[in-house]
This record gives C-alpha cells, sequence and structure tokens, in this order.
DNA sequence: CTGCTTTCGCTACGAGTCGTAGCGTAACTG
DNA sequence: CAGTTACGCTACGACTCGTAGCGAAAGCAG
C-alpha cells in the first residue's frame, strides 16, 4: 500500500524570499565532474526555474535537527526530506548523499569559534578550548562529527569537503592567536612562512584532537581545571620557543 | 529465486581445536541484562553443545578482513557470515550488533603496543607514537575506530565497552612509560594517587587524540620530524612539574 | 501573451540490508 | 539412552537506498 508520505503542506516552504545564499554547490553538486562544460566558471546562469533558496535552509535546519534527535544512523535521506516539507528527489538534486548534505549541515556550526583576545595567551586559549568543548556537547556536533571523519578515511573527496569546509578554517583560531600574542611580545617574530604553518597545524591538531577525544571518546566533560592543565601542556614549549 | 549462499562447504571450521579462548563473551551476549541467573559467576555450564571456537575466530578474522576491504560502510553481517563459513543466525548469537562485534574484532589489535624503555622518556614517547600511527595507518583500524567512536557517541553501553576492551587498556603504556622515567630520575613521584590519575588522563588524551587527529582527519603522515615536534610539547610541562 | 527550460512534488520501482523465526540436524552431558 | 544447546539453512516483513517517470509550477526570452 503507498501513500506513506504525510500531506504535509508542500507549499510551506514555497515562494520565500531568495535572499541569503547558503546554498552548497550553485553549479551543480558534482565537484567530481572534470569541467564538461565549456564555460570555465561564474556566468550565473539563469535559464528555467531558479531553485528555491527556502528550500536550501529548509532542508539545513531539518538534517540539524534529525541529527540531534536520532543521531547518524538514524539519520535518512526521506526522514530529512518529509520534515522539510520537500521531496526526496529534491535532497538527490543538491547533495549526491548523505555525507555532502551533512557537511553542508554542520560546517555552519564551526563558524561561532571566535579567537577574543583577552589580553594573555592563556586566557585565549581556554576561552576557544571552552568554545570547543560547547560545540562538541551539542548533539548535532556529536552525531556528526566522528561520523564524518569516519566515512572520511574511506572517500578522499568527502575527506577534501570534510577538511575544507569544517577543519581548515578553524585554523585561523590558532593564526590569530599567534598574531595576538605576537603583537603582545609573548611570542616571538616567525622565522620563516613553513615553519610557523607547521607549528600552526601541530597547535590545531593537538587541541582539536585532544579535546574531541577527552569528550567524544573518554566522555569525560571539559572542566576549567582540566582546561587549565592542558594549557599548561601548550604554554610550555610555546613560550619558550 | 533463493539459494543466494554458496556451498562454502560449512564443515570448514568445523571440528576444530576449542583452545584459544578469545571468546566474546562466555556467559552470553547480554551484557545489559541485570545478573538475572542466580549463580553470581563463573559456573561454566557445559550443557548441550558448545559454541565453536572455532566459528568465533573465523567470524573475527572474517570481519577484519571486510574491515579492511569494504570499510564499516560496506560491512554488513550477511556478508561476514559468509566470509567466515558461517550462518548468519551463528553471529547474532553472539553478538547483538554490528559495533559490538567489530569492538571485538578490532581490540586485539591495539594490544601489540608496547612501552619499549629505551633509556630516555624522548624515545620511549616516540617510539609510542610511531607504534600508534602505524596502527592507525591499517585499513581495519581506519575503517573501524573513528566509526565506533562515532556510534559511541550515541549508545552508553557501546561506549563503556569500547572504553573497557580498546581504549582504557592503552593508558598502560603511559603509566609504564612514567614509571620507566621516574625509576630514571627524569620525572618526580607522585604527589597522590589522584592527581597522577589525572595526569595519566589528560596525557593519554593529548597523544591519542592529537595523533588521531593528524592521521584520520588532517590525513598528513607522521613523520619522525612531527613526531619530535610534538614529543618537545609533551615534554617541555613534563619535566618542569 | 507564447514557447522554452528547469525545478518541484509525487508515485513507483528493483536492489539490498536488517533482525527474527522455524525447522531439522549435530554435538556434547548425565 | 534422553535432555540440552549450537548450528546451517530458508524464509519473512520492514526498512532504506537511489533512480525514473509524470504533470504542474516558476522563471526567462521573444
Amino acid at each position: 500500500m503507498p501513500a506513506a508520505q504525510p500531506p504535509a503542506s508542500p507549499d510551506s516552504v514555497e515562494r520565500a524570499e531568495p535572499t541569503a545564499r547558503t546554498c552548497p554547490d550553485p553549479a551543480g553538486a558534482a565537484p567530481h565532474r572534470a569541467a564538461a562544460t565549456p564555460e570555465p566558471a561564474g556566468a550565473a546562469r539563469a535559464k528555467g526555474r531558479p531553485r528555491s533558496a527556502a528550500a536550501d535552509r529548509a532542508i539545513l535546519d531539518a538534517t540539524r535537527e534529525a541529527l540531534a534527535e536520532l543521531g547518524w544512523g538514524g539519520l535518512t535521506m526521506g526522514h530529512v526530506a518529509s520534515r522539510a516539507g520537500v521531496a526526496k528527489t529534491t535532497l538527490y538534486r543538491r547533495w549526491p548523499s548523505k555525507n555532502e548534505l551533512v557537511v553542508d549541515a554542520v560546517a555552519t556550526l564551526f563558524d561561532d569559534l571566535v579567537m577574543p583576545d583577552l589580553g594573555s595567551l592563556r586566557a585565549d586559549i581556554e576561552a576557544v578550548v571552552a568554545q570547543f568543548a560547547d560545540l562538541l556537547a551539542r548533539p548535532e556536533t556529536q552525531a556528526a562529527l566522528l561520523a564524518l571523519f569516519a566515512e572520511g578515511t574511506r572517500d578522499r573527496q568527502l575527506r577534501r569537503r570534510i577538511r575544507e569546509s569544517i577543519v581548515d578554517p578553524q585554523k585561523r583560531l590558532v593564526r590569530q592567536g599567534r598574531a595576538a600574542a605576537q603583537a603582545r611580545g609573548e611570542l616571538g617574530a616567525d622565522c620563516d612562512a613553513d615553519s610557523a604553518r607547521e607549528e600552526v597545524d601541530i597547535i590545531f591538531d593537538t587541541i582539536a584532537g585532544t579535546v574531541e577525544h577527552r569528550v567524544l571518546v573518554s566522555g569525560e566533560p571539559i572542566t576549567p581545571e582540566w582546561t587549565r592543565r592542558f594549557t599548561d601542556l601548550l604554554l610550555g614549549p610555546l613560550l619558550a620557543g
């Protein structure tokens, strides 16, 4: 017996303002295709009915909600579609699979992290660690992050997408913190660009990896006391070098 | 049309020596049951046909092979069963789901990690990091570890099982390294037990989390140069404190 | 206004997996 | 011997996947 789909009032997301462009892939969701079209880039082709920006937002919101409620394993494309008031085919027109959809849905959560510049390197590090811990405490993040990383170990394309959308942008926090500390005189100037980038990478992997492991694997909370001890670990050689 | 199962010679794993006890759960695979049986523990009830230890090994081996070839998402219970030359029901009699099966299949891989005692804390740390990096380079480990951690964020029972079988046992490496360094005089004696345990925890989370993040998320290799710099990070406050 | 193009909601489909049940048989104990 | 448990095998309903086809809607060029 068919008719599994509820009425769901299909007009609920139609006819909305086409303002915010959180659109995942304006030129088609096929990044693995190697420039088959003649025109190189840009050239916003406005032919035919445009894609509903409201549907984009409804889908991404529904994805985050479903992640929080059902977790990674419970999240299905059909579920997201009906929750967003959208047909399943509409999802597949924009994202090739669950993985890419969740990357876009979760990436925005990480944009809220900021480098506060509190006047000392220690205070800045502790503040960022606390922010990251709060982010990892959210159910959407918990459900999505490690599962995405796991999928990324098998799918190079996906891993690249995760890095570009979620991981690498956060390295700005380390760079900003270093710059602020250098301006204060807490840290010396960079010797050369390569060495500086390697140091940023190692500090980033250490902070991100350690906090993730503490929260998501060991399952223990990030207390101010823990943050202080962890910051001790980072500050020792940093201030010395 | 049925007959999807190949002949597979069902006797291939039957009639084998019941020696090695890598058996996952001798008292039944229901750890969530709260001691319903009258007898408290032990009391090896040997009634009826005993479970085939050879089947246990065949299943765990097949699980590791399938993980390496197909990854976490490609691993199905039916696939493991036919690869092990065993009925699917036999799997479900021992493990309630894929998650628990993979925990047992992967746990043994981590037992190979050893604390070498090379004469200095730095050499010991670098050796353990290199071992861990090698372990994380194996496809079975890559496919399983992060996926298990991800599932564990939703399933408390599973997370406990992961910690008890895979994660926590490796803390011995940190304890052994500390003890060796203390014997050499590189480190001072412990003040109290609580403080020592917290320090072991934080060092463990830092090493495990950072190396995992570097290899599995950033996807960059663990070079001797990287290991040296990372060890610098750990040694600074350790030797000072 | 009339075509032309693309998106949309909806339905339907084959393929695959899940976890369970039932059956007859095998293995081991007392 | 009877009693008990594990095993291989088959079959099942429920579910998800990703795709195809349809008619209708929403834009743009003329």
